[in-house]
RNA sequence: GUGGCUGUAGCUCAGUUGGUUAGAGCACUGGAUUGUGGUUCCAGGGGUCGGGGGUUCGAAUCCCCUCAGCCACCCCA
């Protein structure tokens, strides 16, 4: 036979993904599912709203700050009616066109929560991805110092619900910064001056002069004088006092460090532990957008890995899309950067099913009497996956522990002949008879005790 | 976008100076006289050695290209 006549196997497409796209395979996606529920959980708490926008927007809408960074980033394309469409890269630009086109229906303060994809196509990293979720909270339309504080709040409520308990809040307030620059006669630089200060933890003070003198075009002398002020230390009382006649003269520096007295205070009058915030001058915040206070989270077990969560505070989110004002602050929930905190923590418990019980398939004859079990634990609130083949029970039991149940329900002819189901423990490994009529109430009250713990 | 490192089974890797039908552990599927898992034992499925081209009698092994991953830089609106 030859090479020709051989029958020729089915020609099979390699399954991949696209460089920086990821499956979540249900390990992973229960836990990541778990963070996106109580982030809403928490949002919806302080009265934000759920909004969404769509995927694609029109190009002109994405780059209308545009600067070759977008132009590398953004994935764009025409689409069939020849329009220039791009794939959003954040959940800001949106929300910005968003409140443009609908804040007279909205009405200020608008508070909302977004949490969806964004696609960015950027080089990948650990940790950094061609499509992520972003979990944004933002405030609209006021300037009091009320939403600034809240913000925090939300941050401290957010990471403690999550299980978090040793971590910092780093504020500091663009206003003081701008408010020295100002005095040193380096408002035209600011920019630059502060994207290099950003570097400040990562490269050391030397090389943050240096960058400053050669991309910002400032003296030694003031790039010294920003450094002092950046590496202020002490309590945040002493931070304070010290930074006073730093921007005396100012009166943008002296309205920030005033704001930021203010928000310090409120912190704590709203129930933050003090140890949990660091009023932290160093800290800028690359984007240009950024007018007011500023907020990055560090797990204190974790510094390395970053912020995993952060935002600020805004003059005017929407100028590029309506005349109208809107100042408001918002910030941003690291999802991966945290899931993978968490994984290095050991925080997450591995399973691979969302459901507490397996109602083992036993006896081939009561499948009927296997689906009202079933169904009985399910109306009681507890999640019920129901075996659907009669295999042998060790090998069902395996499915179960494989798969990390934590509960087995078993009923063979024996204890359905007296209207009884057997729960077993997989933990323990010990089981209880009940009554069928009572066991959905009884297992509820395990689970609930045994979650308590 | 720039530079460096890596790529053998789903995962972690072994594979002698290029030499027959490419291996192990874990995982997966099934079984160990048909009502109880996480231990053990047995068996099985699964690999065009990332892909393409080249050198060679012969390539997982050497060369080129490409794709993907990791690290650093850039950047992070």
């Amino acid at each position: 036979m030859s090479d020709s006549d051989k029958p020729k196997k089915p020609q099979l497409i390699q399954p991949r993904t696209l460089k920086g796209f990821r499956d979540y395979l249900p390990e992973s996606m229960i836990p990541r599912e778990r963070l996106i529920q109580i982030a809403r959980e928490v949002y919806r708490s302080f009265g934000f709203s759920p909004i969404d926008t769509p995927t694609l927007e029109y190009l002109e809408i994405l780059t209308g700050k545009g600067s070759d960074e977008t132009d590398r980033q953004l994935y764009k394309f025409q689409d069939h009616g020849k329009r220039d469409v791009g794939m959003r890269f954040d959940l800001t630009v949106p929300l910005a066109r968003f409140v443009a086109q609908h804040i007279n229906e909205l009405g200020t303060p608008f508070k909302r929560y977004h949490i969806a994809p964004v696609w960015r196509g950027e080089n990948t990293q650990r940790g950094r991805y061609r499509e992520f979720m972003q979990c944004d909270f933002d405030t609209i339309g006021t300037l009091s110092v009320a939403a600034d504080i809240e913000t925090g709040l939300v941050i401290n409520a957010l990471l403690s619900a999550i299980g978090f308990e040793r971590f910092t809040i780093h504020i500091n307030n663009r206003q003081v910064l701008n408010g020295l620059l100002e005095k040193q006669g380096l408002s035209e630089q600011a920019t630059p001056v502060l994207r290099s200060l950003d570097k400040l933890a990562k490269t050391g003070e030397d090389k943050v002069v240096a960058e400053m003198i050669a991309t910002a075009g400032t003296t030694e002398e003031q790039a010294r004088s920003v450094l002092t002020m950046a590496t202020l230390e002490g309590t945040d009382q002493e931070i304070l006092t010290q930074l006073k006649p730093l921007v005396r003269g100012s009166e943008l520096g002296e309205a920030g460090v005033e704001r930021l007295e203010q928000i310090l205070a409120g912190l704590q009058s709203g129930g933050v532990p003090s140890e949990r915030i660091k009023l932290d001058v160093s800290i800028a915040r690359g984007l240009d957008y950024y007018t007011g206070a500023i907020f990055e989270t560090f797990l204190d077990d974790l510094p390395n890995i970053g912020s995993v969560c952060s935002g600020g505070r805004y003059d005017n989110l929407a100028e590029l899309y309506t005349k109208r004002q809107l100042p408001g602050i918002g910030a941003s929930l690291g999802l991966d950067r945290l899931l993978a905190a968490m994984e290095e923590l050991n925080m997450i418990t591995k399973v691979k099913t969302p459901a507490d019980v397996l109602v083992t398939y036993f006896d081939k004859g009561s499948l009927g009497k296997y689906l009202e079990i079933a169904a009985s634990l399910r109306t009681a609130g507890i999640k019920v996956e129901l075996y659907p083949d009669t295999k042998k029970l060790g090998q069902q039991l395996k499915y179960a522990d494989a798969r990390g149940f934590d509960y087995a329900i078993i009923a063979g002819e024996d204890e359905l002949s007296r209207d009884a189901l057997q729960i077993k423990d997989l933990k323990t490994g010990q089981s209880t008879e009940h009554l069928i009529a009572n066991a959905a109430t009884e297992l509820a009250a395990i689970i609930k005790k045994a979650d308590s713990h």
